[in-house]
DNA sequence: TTAACATATGAGCATATGTTCATATATGTA
DNA sequence: TACATATATGAACATATGCTCATATGTTAA
């Protein structure tokens, strides 16, 4: 049998599809994301709603930032974060109402 | 102002999404699934599609078979594996068609 | 300018992850 | 039984990840 297109992902397809899950991998990021995709937030207000440093939150706002998917603006000393990419809050929420589903 | 519920997650439905998504968060097992949602196939066959040893392979069926969302029926010692969890595979075809329509 | 506040960032560290290599297990066949 | 084939598994190793701690940067107000 020959080896047809259709049976298989290239790299590129498959890589782009995991730096996207890789993102949402993490129970932190999640948790930031499910945030942002209700309300605009400050770091601060995400530090305190998560219980965690805002060293931690800083840096995992660095990394959705460096992924494209957040994004912020700022107001005075105050920078305010919001999601930037409607995709991946959609695939997001269908797995947490799939979850809250069972 | 209170803390009110649809503010955050708890911490079990960020970790249940971030086990699902994590699954998903490894090109290997990204390209194992979209070929398991296309047809059964036997690890052998996985092996020579992907171009990788049997042992990595067969460590991937493992750590999907862990997660439950691969299952297998032996046919003499060939094993043939195929999905497990529905839900997995159309998350997973979601993202894939978004790739592909950029 | 100085101090206080909000946030970012670099280094270090412990843990998790994905592969390879060697070997074990299970099945079929001579 | 002995051997070949198909697959699984444990150990080791390199790399990635997420946090903490200390400190830097940017902004506002006194």
């Amino acid at each position: 049998m020959e080896r047809t297109d259709h049976s298989f992902l290239n790299q590129a397809t498959a890589d782009e599809a995991s730096r996207i899950f890789k993102a949402l991998a993490d129970p932190t990021r999640i948790k930031i994301l499910y945030l942002l995709s209700q309300e605009e937030c400050s770091v601060g207000h995400i530090t305190e709603v998560l219980e965690m440093t805002q060293s931690a939150v800083s840096h995992q706002l660095s990394t959705l930032r460096k992924l494209r998917l957040v994004k912020y603006r700022r107001e005075g000393s105050t920078l305010y974060y919001s999601y930037d990419d409607e995709h991946v809050i959609t695939i997001l929420q269908q797995v947490l109402t799939h979850i809250n589903c069972k």
